[in-house]
DNA sequence: CTGGTAACCTACCATAAGTAGCCTACTCGT
DNA sequence: ACGAGTAGGCTACTTATGGTAGGTTACCAG
């Protein structure tokens, strides 16, 4: 006969456990069932079994089904972010920096398939109630490229400029996920070649921007 | 006292009518309630209450609550690209047309903003259960571009650079979509300049890319 | 040993999607 | 005129699931 113990993870035995540990674990679960299932088919019921507890402890770490996404989001965003940021920083010249920024992202996107489908691919997450957790994503990499062209070109542009730059690289941050779902039907291109792809695409247009801004103040 | 007639708007008065009619009506009822309050938060009952009709007419009609949604996407997804085919077809040189559905695309967002809400900004239009009609929104722009491109360049380009055309244009609709969010939080920006900046952006490397893809076979 | 609390559970509620089965107004052939 | 057939519609229900109220048990400090 079947025990409850059948449908729990391997590494999550029932049984009292610290709050931050138990917290982990939901999170690493809570993971996998999103990536598994999407945002709407994934139920609380299925992860408390999967994780060997009740309904209630996970409403008392997060709240809500919501809350436990958006933290899920909030957390690979982050380290997609790392490691952008990592790799942007190993090079100096600008345009390398954005090519090596861009591999980055894109490795990551393979290795953390699962997490990337919780991200962008899968899920509601522009729904209202998540397009805060996308949007800031977008942002931060805005925010790196903005701060990268600043640092190479010396000078930082007047408001109307800044408004235009923002809204530029947050355009870019969109073709980089809208690349991201068409390579998910071409796997058998590298990152690095849809890094080079969209940076020749882009890095003329940019490179006049930025000569642009820099003139006017 | 209250009759049920309070909850009913205006010009959807309860009563026999025929098929075509009831459908058209509860596409139109669904695409603003959607707009209201999202996909979720809308709810099958409050839009057999606002149409005045019990649910089972609804999904009579549409068979479920995602079709319906998809349904509505679907159409705001033609109009949109009705629109933008039919500026491009009336300019002739390559960047005009480019920027002239450039235009097209931001004042039909401007235009149709609780529409637009529906498609992009607001929902779970992400999610897998509607990612095939985002895409194929996306899509949509994706073919028209690279039509444009092979009528303006005389040649078509081999499978290799196919596939990197696809990839680019589907990256350019994305940066489409992401500066069409910028633009909800800086509505004072006029549509011909986001189309410029955009157009100035890409139009290098584009004009570059076609350029490349022609020369080899 | 004992009070306090962190961790956890059972049993429930509320909402909303979706459905089975029935009713009714209109059309159309005779 | 009138009855069969059907399109359009309804009431009342089931099911699934997010979320919660309130109680229970293991553990620790003093």
């Amino acid at each position: 006969m079947a025990s409850s113990a059948d449908v729990l993870v391997k590494g999550y035995r029932p049984g009292r456990v610290p709050r931050a540990v138990r917290a982990e674990q939901l999170l690493d679960l809570a993971n996998r069932l999103f990536a598994e299932r999407g945002f709407h088919a994934a139920s609380m019921d299925e992860l408390a079994r999967r994780a060997g507890v009740s309904k209630p402890v996970i409403y008392d770490h997060f709240g809500s089904k919501e809350q436990l996404f958006a933290t899920c989001v909030r957390l690979t965003g982050e380290a997609l972010a790392d490691r952008v940021a990592t790799a942007v920083s190993e090079e100096s010249d600008l345009r390398a920096r954005l090519r090596a920024g861009s591999i980055a992202y894109f490795r990551f996107l393979q290795e953390q398939l699962q997490a990337w489908v919780v991200l962008f691919a899968d899920a509601e997450v522009r729904d209202a109630r998540f397009a805060a957790e996308a949007s800031r994503i977008r942002r931060r990499q805005s925010d790196l490229m903005i701060r990268l062209m600043a640092e190479s070109s010396g000078t930082s542009p007047g408001h109307e400029g800044r408004a235009r730059l923002e809204a530029m690289t947050l355009a870019i941050a969109g073709a980089f996920e809208s690349l991201s779902l068409w390579w998910h039907e071409h796997p058998e291109v590298p990152p690095e070649e849809l890094a080079d792809w969209l940076l020749d695409l882009i890095w003329p247009g940019l490179e006049r921007l930025i000569a642009q801004l820099a003139a006017s103040p």
